[in-house]
DNA sequence: CTTATGCTAAAGTGAACACTTGACTATCCG
DNA sequence: CGGATAGTCAAGTGTTCACTTTAGCATAAG
């Protein structure tokens, strides 16, 4: 859980930031070298590095160096991640959403007294 | 597209910090006050209430002040927006990995030069 | 009325971030 | 070999972040 959380803020600034995005948008469509990723983006390569730097670091982004190209390609584990815990907390509270609203709908005023347990006013 | 950009960089900045997530975690069971949020969190109450301008900022949550005490919620719509970018794009490469997958394995090495213009090698 | 509570607003601080530039290394190509 | 290409490294810069402290202002409770 101590690492877990980390890894979850890694993930999350690495997807805050749109170049960041881009690229990965980029290697959804396959993999790429650094010097590919940077052509549409309007920053130097070494900037580029970096953002490659961050993507690595979050694991959402696996690289191997060929010859003096570095290739990058996705890793889907990292992304499967976040979005596991998105979809957690979703669940956790249309669950709660749709409980209230069952109640808001069934009970009537009469009902009221029997949920102050379950139910903080 | 431009302010969409905009509000991912704002939805997952504010996921980035555990803090935040935290708080997330907290209103997913339910309306907390500010200071209920602040309560199991090492760090001063006016601390906790820029962690929630920045949640409020994203739309990952609402706020409303009752006489003096201001009670949060969650606001599901934002969440769903960064849960789809994200499934978006595993979904792309997931397709994309499966493909591979599937030339890969259909195909054996007397296809491969046929291959050249679709994947490098 | 008085005091405690719940929050707000403003200013300051140190660390992290997103870049840049410039110098350098390794590799591929003719 | 020599030069272009692809990336690396280090240092510097302005900005944003995550806090803190201090002071203050409503509202609720005694």
């Amino acid at each position: 859980m101590l690492n877990h959380k980390r890894s979850l803020d890694r993930v999350f600034h690495a997807l805050a930031d749109p170049a960041r995005r881009g690229m990965l948008e980029r290697l959804s469509r396959g993999p790429a070298s650094v010097s590919e990723l940077a052509a549409p983006l309007e920053m130097s390569l070494a900037a580029v590095v970096q953002h490659v730097q961050v993507l690595e670091a979050s694991r959402l982004v696996r690289t191997r160096k060929h010859g003096r190209v570095r290739t990058c390609r996705i890793e889907p584990a990292a992304l499967a991640t976040a979005e596991s815990w998105l979809s957690a907390r979703r669940m956790l509270w249309e669950q709660r959403l749709d409980r209230l609203g069952a109640l808001l709908a069934e009970d009537s005023v009469a009902a009221r007294k029997s949920m102050k347990r379950k139910e903080g006013p």
